[in-house]
DNA sequence: ACATCATTGTACAACGATGAACAAAAAGCA
DNA sequence: TGCTTTTTGTTCATCGTTGTACAATGATGT
């Protein structure tokens, strides 16, 4: 009688269907990584969203403003309301183009980088804590999974409105 | 020289990492997932927060604000601002208990049901066209690396506050 | 050249989430 | 009993995110 006799697989709540529940695994795992990064980038005061800023600034060096909202899979609005604070803080620089007067590029001040270099050290260092329980062939799979999962839903997201997108990061 | 004579597994960069690179697809596809769900939504009048928490009320009926709060991993406060809302609309009942009159008990009411069937229907199909692409026993390894997460996280997390938590949703 | 449309960034109001401070009720302990 | 501590929920100020409307600039087509 431990079989509860269900026979039918007919899954009449959510929380039924295994990938219902893989899902909900996925959205409170992130949701808790994120508080624990951001208590653990207090000390540096900035939080995940300037990190996520930061660190595309340091990969791509004189990107957009656009071409940053795009990656991060922010609203341009966002962008203009976090980097003039971390202008203020001295973090960045933001130049206008002189071919095309629209748009302003940004790059790292000296202090920034340095900045970003102690904030990814404690990203990854939380990172590879938090996923040392799982083997390597595991990681794979799961970001195989979610490469899957950014590609269908930028496909349909992607047809409705800011044109061909990447957000490769 | 177009090997860049890095012989070794430094890993200088962040996104060198492997378990790196697999939490940033796990982060974007996080943040897509709520952000198509939130358009999916919208005709129905609510967001993934309010959803998250009919979902719990239609599970666990009668249960207070802080345990419900500390399902969803948020705080307190966060729960004294969302269900005067959806009772002021006439989706949730909160009424006191009378053992102990501090707690407020949550129920749903016929239309929060309702309603909660039909928001449940639109979040379980959009996961599920999400992960078609994924075979289950690929969803199975998701969910047990999400899982293993979430104790870590929840073990140092548990330790400086609310006493046990338990999150299992 | 001129009109039209698209793109880039900003301003603003609305909303969810957080942490701190607070009041009321309960529990623990002398 | 009376005192302290804990728990539960609220209030408030702050902050990140969104969508809309807007101005300036560039691109396109006639």
């Amino acid at each position: 009688m431990n079989k509860k006799q269900v026979t039918t697989e007919h899954h009449h709540f959510p929380w039924d269907h295994p990938r219902f529940r893989s899902w909900i695994a996925v959205a409170r795992a992130c949701q808790l990584m994120q508080q624990t990064l951001t208590r653990e980038l207090a000390h540096l005061d900035i939080k995940p969203p300037h990190l996520d800023i930061l660190i595309n600034l340091y990969r791509f060096d004189g990107i957009t403003q656009q071409e940053l909202a795009r990656k991060l899979l922010v609203g341009r609005s966002n962008m203009s309301m976090l980097l003039p604070q971390l202008e203020k803080r001295g973090l960045i620089e933001r130049r206008g183009d002189e071919r095309d007067k629209r748009v302003l590029r940004l790059s790292l001040t000296p202090a920034g980088r340095t900045l970003t270099e102690e904030a990814m050290e404690i990203q990854t260092a939380l990172i590879e804590k938090s996923l040392t329980g799982s083997p390597i062939e595991d990681c794979m799979t799961v970001a195989q999974s979610m490469e899957r999962i950014i590609a269908t839903l930028l496909k349909e997201d992607g047809d409705r409105e800011h044109g061909p997108s990447s957000a490769e990061r």
